[in-house]
DNA sequence: CTCTGCAATTGAGGCTGATCAATCATCCAA
DNA sequence: TTGGATGATTGATCAGCCTCAATTGCAGAG
């Protein structure tokens, strides 16, 4: 069966952490203390003062921005073994807890100082800034020249992908976040995503029982869709017909 | 007449450099000397080492990724008085000469230990990265939640509001890069680009009489566009009223 | 248990912007 | 001058996604 077989470990790649990753942060933190938030609750706001810079060991973390008319633009996520807030200046957007978190806080004159003695900790800095540069910029390929369908496949195989990298199952990939999160993320409306989810279902891309739990029946032909697809036969309606 | 008073200085913006912002670069490099690049030159590679920083003295740097299929993405634009090239890890994107450019580098060596050394060296850099950061966010806004009207009005008042921070009319817009560019800009088709300029310029917006010199006639209207005016009604509809 | 509110799904219809194609203007080399 | 290349503009058509609206399912409060 594919669903029994995907469903290894499934919950635990979003509420736990990899253990390796634990130790070098902790040197410089309270005995490793952790905040509990709340699901939905805001961690900090989009102008406020850089406090402290958190270790995310539980949960996820959705940041975003609000125009005046209350349209809203998800940024990005964070996940367990991410870090969050540091950077230049005030905080540049709001983030907020999408489901139950828990955040290892380390106040800014540690983490400066640490930054400065702890190469473990520089160098998980670092990586980190590259990849979060990296992956704006292939977010506005997403946003500019993709279609629904393949900026949900993109967005899904992202998951996988990051599940792989944690040794769970690229198989079945948990959705922490609302529809609402998603569309905001993908510059679509909640109603596209739901309709690009069934669509996927129906052609057997991938089952889904329940609107947090989704399993990837075809990660092949899902990679395919998320990179465009046509390097396979140099067009952009192959795209469609995978999906379709 | 409109055009001759918005017509003050319009070649400058986008040649000369602001004076004041010279000096605190070229103590650390060769003289200031310069290299000059033709127009589409490419500067760098994605994947290119870093090996330097440079000084953009005139000219416009344009910044973008290519997809396999060979779809692009330009994540942005370099103007006189901008910084090109620091960052972590190699170049994330091509870097490519829009029109003729002048560039002062340093060498990366140079750079650590400048900015080490000079304040107001490592203060400009940390306001640029700010400012990067900022407006990447802002895009995302653009890019996600705005029609093409409005795109093209927050691209235009955005070159509106450079010429009048470095003292230059705001009135007239240079458009020192293809439509091309823009299109790939704002995730738009130039197909788009070029009807939305005329649309602007059916209504009385802009004046345009070759396509690189755009002569801005109702900033105003213009500036509520680019907000997405929805602040003045709440209601989307306002936006195309404006613009229609 | 019912009622309420929230989230997700599904349907119908319309509009924006992409696609395909033709034309025009400018520049440069032969 | 002519020819070709490049870039910009304009037109016609259509598909993809948004908007508006109704329905379902679920969870918590009373």
């Amino acid at each position: 069966m594919h669903i029994l077989e995907a469903n290894t470990r499934p919950m635990i790649a979003f509420t736990k952490h990899h253990p390796s990753r634990t130790d070098f942060f902790s040197r410089h933190t309270s005995n490793g203390a952790c905040r509990k938030l709340a699901a939905r609750q805001l961690i900090w706001a989009e102008g406020d003062l850089r406090n402290e810079v958190c270790f995310v060991r539980s949960g996820t973390v959705c940041f975003y921005k609000v125009l005046m008319d209350g349209r809203r633009v998800v940024t990005g996520f964070a996940y367990p073994g991410d870090m969050i807030g540091f950077g230049i200046g005030p905080h540049q957007r709001n983030a907020e807890a999408v489901q139950c978190c828990k955040l290892e806080p380390m106040t800014m004159a540690n983490f400066q100082s640490a930054i400065a003695s702890d190469n473990d900790l520089s160098d998980f800095v670092q990586a980190q800034s590259s990849r979060e540069l990296c992956s704006s910029y292939e977010h506005l390929m997403v946003l500019t020249k993709m279609t629904a369908s393949e900026r949900l496949a993109h967005f899904l195989t992202g998951l996988s992908t990051r599940n792989r990298r944690l040794g769970y199952s690229p198989n079945s990939v948990l959705i922490p976040m609302r529809r609402v999160d998603i569309a905001d993320y993908l510059g679509l409306t909640i109603e596209t995503i739901s309709r690009t989810f069934t669509t996927f279902k129906t052609h057997g891309l991938i089952g889904m029982e329940d609107p947090c739990v989704v399993f990837i029946l075809n990660l092949e032909r899902l990679a395919a869709l998320a990179r465009g697809a046509c390097d396979e036969e140099g067009s952009v309606s192959v795209c469609r017909k995978i999906a379709a």
